[in-house]
DNA sequence: ATTGAACCTATAGTGGCTTTAGGTCCTATG
DNA sequence: CATAGGACCTAAAGCCACTATAGGTTCAAT
């Protein structure tokens, strides 16, 4: 290991670097994506270029979308080059289906809102064509499903 | 009023005919959506179907995605059908504005990811172009504004 | 009288952080 | 060398909108 040798730095630099907050290294450290720290003879947490990467792999998957356990297993493959990388195609294959199932909900859901808005007169409440969608018991969203998971996300 | 005459029903019932759990009714109820229950001799909750309409409006609201604070400004709304609807025309127009700007970011999140898909050849992780794009300082997403807020929705 | 379903309250857990409170350490200046 | 103030530390609570759990009470049918 020639760790010893690179310079090291704060957290702060760290999270700089990797462009997230000081506190979410620290979770991130808590969970155990990121090993717990080197420390300074204050107990300050030391930092070298090898931390700073596997942020950012953090950060990269976390903006992709990728639940923390999901990175936690991308993490645990980028960790062995030489495995074959079947399950990291799975994982990102089912995000992808997971992002696209969202994305039909979600402009099902902008149309609705669309319609309801554009019938909006803007006169008194009772005549108001956004309080009378949502009072009506039959005019239920095709998306929603009544009875199953909700909130569309 | 007469609420003394129509007939009442428990929490399961008016649960079921809204499509929602009976604990989401109890949390309404502490969180202030709907009013205090009054109890039976048994200190059991007891309904009519005014409450039944408010929480079928209330869960059409959320079913539209609209937060609990917008659905309570709502509900105030709908109290008032005399008053003008102007603002809930605005919560409506806000929520819409609100879900076109997720459905571009996760529009844009589905087609990096689909690109990063196509490209992995299925050989060893060291090769595999997720782990790699999810490695590289350089391939940022375009959506991901770095240092604002994070996380697609 | 008994059974079992439906009800009750209070509390904790979910995800992925962020915020707060109350302290300690480091570094630059006087 | 003292001090100020910024960066750091831990532990715990807060966010959203519920959901789940534990441990008890009431109701309705037999």
């Amino acid at each position: 290991m020639q760790q010893q040798n690179t310079p090291t730095f704060g957290i702060g630099t760290l999270a700089q670097r990797a462009g997230c907050q000081v506190q979410t290294v620290r979770y991130y450290e808590k969970i155990g994506l990121l090993p717990d720290a080197t420390r300074n003879a204050g107990n300050q947490r030391r930092y070298h270029d090898a931390t700073l990467r596997r942020l950012t792999f953090i950060r990269h998957a976390r903006d992709f979308g990728f639940s923390v356990e999901a990175v936690r297993e991308l993490l645990g493959m980028a960790d062995h080059p030489d495995m074959p990388c079947d399950h990291a195609d799975a994982i990102a294959r089912r995000h992808l289906e997971e992002v696209e199932a969202r994305l039909e909900r979600l402009g099902a859901l902008r149309d609705e809102l669309q319609r309801m808005v554009a019938q909006c007169a803007g006169g008194r409440v009772d005549e108001c064509r956004i309080v009378e969608v949502l009072s009506d018991h039959d005019q239920c969203l095709h998306t929603a499903a009544h009875g199953g998971q909700r909130a569309i996300r």
